[in-house]
This record gives C-alpha cells, structure tokens and sequence, in this order.
DNA sequence: TCGTAAGTCGTACGTTGTAAGGTAGCTTCG
DNA sequence: CGAAGCTACCTTACAACGTACGACTTACGA
C-alpha cells in the first residue's frame, strides 16, 4: 500500500498478527493467505517462519497462554489458595474475554503448549502449598478441566432461544426446559464468553467445584 | 463396485453413514465426497437431502444425541436424584466411548439439536423431583458443562508426556507439574476418552460437582 | 403421448493448504 | 574483486474441498 520500509517477517510477528486477525475476524478468516495479506507479504513467504498452519494454531495458543501468564503473574498470591487460584482463574478469563475464538482453539490444542503447562505448574504449585497431595491435585485439575484455565464451553445456551421464539409445537416436547427458561429472567445478556458462559455462572461453578475441592483437602 | 440394487438415499442414510465414516476414519474424513463414495453416490447428490456440510455437522450430532436418549431411556429411575443422574450420565458417556469424534463436535454445535435438548429436559425434570429450584437447576447445568452429557473435553494430558520423554530442560522450568507426575502412578492408560478424560477422572469430577449440588438442595 | 416432479449426476468455480523451484541481497572466502 | 552460498521472500502450480448451475433419468398421472 504505502512504501514504507518493510519491517521483516518473524515467527513472533506472524503469530502476533494472527492472533489479532482472529479477534478482528475470526478464527476462521485466519488463512495463511489473509495472514501474510496483513503482514504485507506473500502466503508461501510464512512457511519459512512457521511449519505449517497446524503451527500457526499451536503458536497462537502459546501467545494467549503467554498473555494469561503475565496477567497472572501481576497478581499476589495470599495465604489461602482457594481465593488465590479463584483469583488466578478470574484474572485468566479475562483475557479470554478478548480472544473469544480461543476457548475453542484451546480445546483442540493446548496440550503441547508450553505456556499452558507453565500455568498449570503454577497451579500444582499453589495448591500444594496450599494442602494439597499430588494424587488430589491431579483429580482436582481433571475437575476442573478448562475451568482451572478461565473458561467453560457451555454445551448448550438455555437463554439463547429465548422462550419467545420457541415454535410452541418443540416446547410442547420439552416441557421441564421451558417452564425453567420462563421462570427465570436470564436478563443479562452480556458479559458472555463462548456459548452461555457469563461471569455469575463460571464463578458458580467454579466456586462449587473449589468448594469441593477444599473439603478433601489432606491437612 | 457391484450391480447390486441401489438403495436410495435419504438424510437418515446419508447422516448414518456420516457417523459410520467417522467412527472408522475420524470426522476429518467426513467431506461431501468421502460420504457420497461410501453411498456409493456422487458428492451432488447429498446436497437433494441436506442443505449443506454444517447441516450433515448439526444432524450427526442430532443422530448421536438420539443414541444417548435411546440408552437413557433403557435406564430405570431411583428415588434418589443423584444416584439417578450419575447413572443416567455415565451412561451417555458410554455413547461418548463409541464416538470419540463427538466430544470436539458437540461442544461447536449442539445447542440447535433437539435431541440433546430432549436430553436436558429430562435432566431438568429429574433434578426438579429431586428437590431443586428451577433457577438452582439453571446455575447446576452451568457448572456441569459438558460433563452433562457425558464428557469433559481434558485441555491437558497430565500423562501424555509421561515422565521419561521430557527434555529435562523442560522439566527445570516445571518443577512442580514433573513432581507431580513422577509421584503418581497413571498406569491404566486405557478407557480414555478425548484427552485425558478415563473414567475413574471423569466420576471424580462429576461427583465432586453432584455432591456439591446435592448440598444446595433447598428441601 | 406428453408434462411434471423427484432424484441423481457432470461440470466448473473459488478457496484452501502447501510442494517445488526461482530470485534478490547479503556474507564469506579464495 | 568475484564466485559461492545462505537467508528471506516470491511465483507458479496442484490437489482437495464445498457447492452453484444446469442437465439428465425415471416414475407417474392426465
């Protein structure tokens, strides 16, 4: 477009700008031919950076990870872990909150995200100071599951079809859904990340589960 | 291949068959192509009886929910809400184990099928008999999440990297996940579904979050 | 016999990831 | 100085994908 010096490509800048394509557009309009439009370049011209789009997703989950690490990182740990791993957990859904696509992406990948497990070491960690036996943290991280990262796939959105726009005859077939949905005035419709996972719910659950959690604790 | 009779086609055979062709190669092998070859059609055919791919997506998850309320529905229901939805999931889990595909497609979709939606109704039923307030049953479907129906998508795999392979200089930067790991004996690497999702991790959790619920109860 | 509808197919287009090889500029060494 | 080689980027090309469009086949009622 202009002709300004051309800043050179780089694994980091590639991964960067993928992740801000991906808030901007989607997780879809990421494409190595969108990506390297943005960067300025040629599609082709990315694969001596990255390996191949399956390590462009694993790299940008890394990059979010990272982001969640440093905003962790800002946070003082106190005494008791439960409020100190809620707080952990609520500090990394916020940043989720600004990569919506990526709960969707963490599902899939994340396990080789060295990020990721950077996180949980530090989770292990607090949580063994703070009682726990490995065995029990081990099962407490399985409870959790996505939960101890911040987010919760919701399967499905009891507020999405709103009881308006059920076609009478379906809610015929589901009475007990319907006469819950009407009952309650799910009334909040933003703050939402993913499905139906907004801050009252996640925190409920969360909150049931370190609840759990603390009952079992060792000593 | 053969000059056998032609059967015809219909959305129940073409989204049979998806869910056949992904069970075998995974839902990756699932393109409009692939499913008419196994039909023993031409790609164009399918789209006289489904709209496009995303429906033929939306139906199989349709046809594996319907599988989850066939076996629910062979289950009798105890007085006890709890040992009743335990049973009622684990069951469902039981479908999971035949489709290792659908976790990951479930947690995109599923909130159009009818199927699961009859399936939470149930559940909605079932916790209402067993004492709860709707508005109490709304926040418990929240914290479940997926494990609902059956499943909990693992976002790591504490015993996918087992001990042995790590790089070591990967070790020294997680100290605590690797004490962890080295201290725990994780031997049955069988009955995984997804992840790292087995099954004595999967009841755990689902307790945890029963027990939880159960204490809540308002009479 | 013809018209109409349902069901199937052939062809073709745009988009995707990426293999293969080319090229410009720099560094290195004789 | 110049040849060789490396780094970073680009051009071209291809196979696989979803699917629009129109044509074909078959069945059947008028």
């Amino acid at each position: 477009m202009t002709t300004e010096a051309r800043i050179p490509l780089s694994r980091e800048r590639v991964l960067r700008t993928a992740v801000a394509l991906a808030d901007e557009h989607g997780l879809r309009a990421v494409t190595m031919r969108r990506l390297a439009d943005e960067l300025g370049a040629e599609a082709m011209s990315l694969y001596y950076h990255v390996a191949k789009k399956e390590d462009v997703l694993d790299g940008i989950v890394d990059v979010v990870a990272q982001e969640i690490n440093e905003t962790v990182a800002r946070l003082e740990t106190g005494p008791d872990w439960r409020q100190t791993a809620r707080r952990r957990i609520l500090a990394a859904r916020q940043v989720f909150l600004r990569h919506r696509w990526a709960p969707a992406l963490f599902e899939t990948r994340s396990s080789t995200s060295i990020e990721v497990l950077k996180y949980y070491d530090a989770l292990v960690g607090l949580m063994h100071e703070g009682g726990f036996s490995h065995n029990r943290i081990h099962h407490a991280l399985h409870a959790l599951g996505s939960r101890a990262l911040g987010f919760s796939q919701e399967l499905f959105d009891p507020s999405a079809g709103a009881s308006a726009e059920v076609p009478a005859e379906l809610a015929a077939q589901l009475p007990n859904l319907v006469g819950m949905l009407s009952e309650i005035a799910h009334d909040d419709p933003d703050s939402t990340l993913g499905w139906c996972d907004d801050q009252a719910e996640f925190e409920f659950g969360l909150d049931l589960i370190l609840g759990g959690l603390d009952l079992l604790r060792e000593r």
